[in-house]
DNA sequence: TGCTGCCATCAGCCACGCTTACGGCTGGAG
DNA sequence: CTCCAGCCGTAAGCGTGGCTGATGGCAGCA
């Protein structure tokens, strides 16, 4: 049989990319982990991880096991729940994993209610860009994990989890203030080719998404500066640096900005915003989960 | 995190009933098993084990454990099992479990045919008795069970696993050759009643069934010999013993014994066999099924 | 060419888990 | 009743497994 532990380490060492990484964040020497993981790839009998100068990646068996790894460590987490339960213990902690507008929005509000009404129960926020996190939480690192898909990009395998819709969010187009397009009755992408666009750097979702509405459109668009964070964008639009899609709910948070909001006539972007729990999930994250909706 | 050996433990010691029994099955000494029993429950921090003088029974926290610790174990076994199958390596192995009457009849030609066509896999034949044996193919320890249920007894929680009806067989009143109740054209479990009876001792599944058809035709019958194989039920039967419900298979095979065979016409009772494995089971759990099926 | 990450290997040490040995307990046989 | 045969638990030793710390190889970068 394999062991449990050192599945558990490749599922770390996974996640963190490298040996030394992994070694850190359980306070282990590299060394030990090295070691682990090596006599793991002698009980199964064949490599696991590609051994780069600059970290680890999985081989195909690697990934393999990984999921499998995930699961177990997982269902050893909810044995200990179990037992916790069946002792009348409540839970300590609840590990809440989001991704960033999210945390910024959607997430303080829900947790301050929580935290109100279980001052007791230790709350843990993790920052965690999608498609990450499924895996945490199948390993139970995480409860509940918030997450989204743009358009257009591939939802990931839910890998036996509970994945609930939990709203859909509009994008708008934000230019600067002033900008003389803000004038224009009837936007649209083609009319708005020859500006300086501002999105995420190519492969990162809202990159992807822009550029297939900008296929579907027949125009192509510059995109004049890359940035993931919607904090930033909305900078650099105020400084009228070019125009971009934003979240609606980041535009909420925005307050009073120097800047001009619409819609595009032929590209109305929107993302789903999911839950994902464990199925049969306890009573803490079910309420987490209702918070959050409401 | 729990240790996932202790657990495996956990399920060989509650399948073993003793600890001593656990130790003899996995070459320890009962010093070991207890010592790390000891541990797991003070990782747990509750008691598991009732210990008795006649070895032990589980707790509630135990039972509750047990499950967990059955299905981790399962997922440890299929993680190997993964890993085997992404090295193109033909599974080694099959084992099935079945309960006795079906091991005589139904299994070995499925058997048969099944070495015929895989010489290479190793083949495993387990006994096991009804209501038991979830709990193994959760743990992975069988791939396929053969298990039944007869009526009135409740059918066993799942756990996860796939449930299919095999076949559903009847059962048939068998009489000593040329007993005066044999020439009477319509059977009653009411006329049967001053008759020895011959079945299981109180509480298994088959002494339960019949217990129950005679309350519900509202007599009284009276075991005189208690025997849960059938072939000594039938060797009974035969040397005018007594009389008995016995299911069809056994009479097939049981050729030109000397006994009578007929229905009561109040009580035909029939018990459902079920297969049970895995959900997505192998290639070669579902020829083996199929085989079955035939 | 040094420097800085990464990973693997080796030697040494500690702790965990095994065995052996013993004692307490219960239930059945002589 | 006594004795025995099973259980289970504890205590003391010992070996192995897994950790640390040191060293070396290797790739990328200034």
């Amino acid at each position: 049989m394999l062991d449990a532990h050192r599945l558990a380490l490749l599922a770390e060492v996974a996640h963190a990319g490298s040996i030394a990484g992994a070694a850190q964040r359980l306070s282990f020497t590299p060394s030990a982990v090295s070691q682990q993981l090596a006599k793991l790839e002698r009980d199964v009998g064949a490599r696991l991880l590609h051994r780069n100068p600059r970290g680890v990646t999985l081989t195909a068996v690697g990934e393999g096991l990984l999921t499998h790894a995930e699961t177990i460590v997982g269902e050893l987490r909810t044995a200990e729940r179990t037992v916790r339960a069946l002792l009348g213990e409540e839970p300590a902690q609840l590990t809440v994993g989001t991704f960033a507008s999210a945390g910024a929005t959607l997430v303080p509000p829900a947790l301050a209610g929580f935290r109100e009404a279980h001052p007791a129960v230790a709350l843990r926020l993790l920052d965690l860009e999608p498609p990450d996190g499924y895996g945490l939480v199948s390993s139970r690192e995480l409860d509940l994990l918030i997450t989204h898909r743009y358009p257009g990009a591939p939802l990931p395998d839910p890998r036996g989890l509970e994945r609930t819709l939990l709203r859909s969010e509009r994008f708008r187009l934000i230019l600067p203030e002033g900008h003389a397009k803000a004038r224009v009755r009837r936007l649209t992408l083609r009319g708005l080719a020859g500006e300086d666009w501002i999105s995420g750097s190519p492969g990162v979702p809202n990159r992807v998404c822009l550029e297939q509405l900008a296929d579907a459109a027949g125009v192509r668009l510059r995109v004049a500066h890359e940035s993931r964070d919607y904090q930033v964008i909305l900078a650099l639009v105020e400084a009228g640096l070019g125009i971009a899609f934003v979240p609606e709910s980041v535009l909420d948070r925005a307050g009073r900005a120097r800047i001009e909001v619409r819609d595009a006539a032929d590209a109305q972007p929107a993302r789903d915003v999911f839950l994902v729990h464990h199925k049969r999930p306890g009573r803490l994250v079910t309420e987490m989960a209702d918070r959050l909706r409401a």
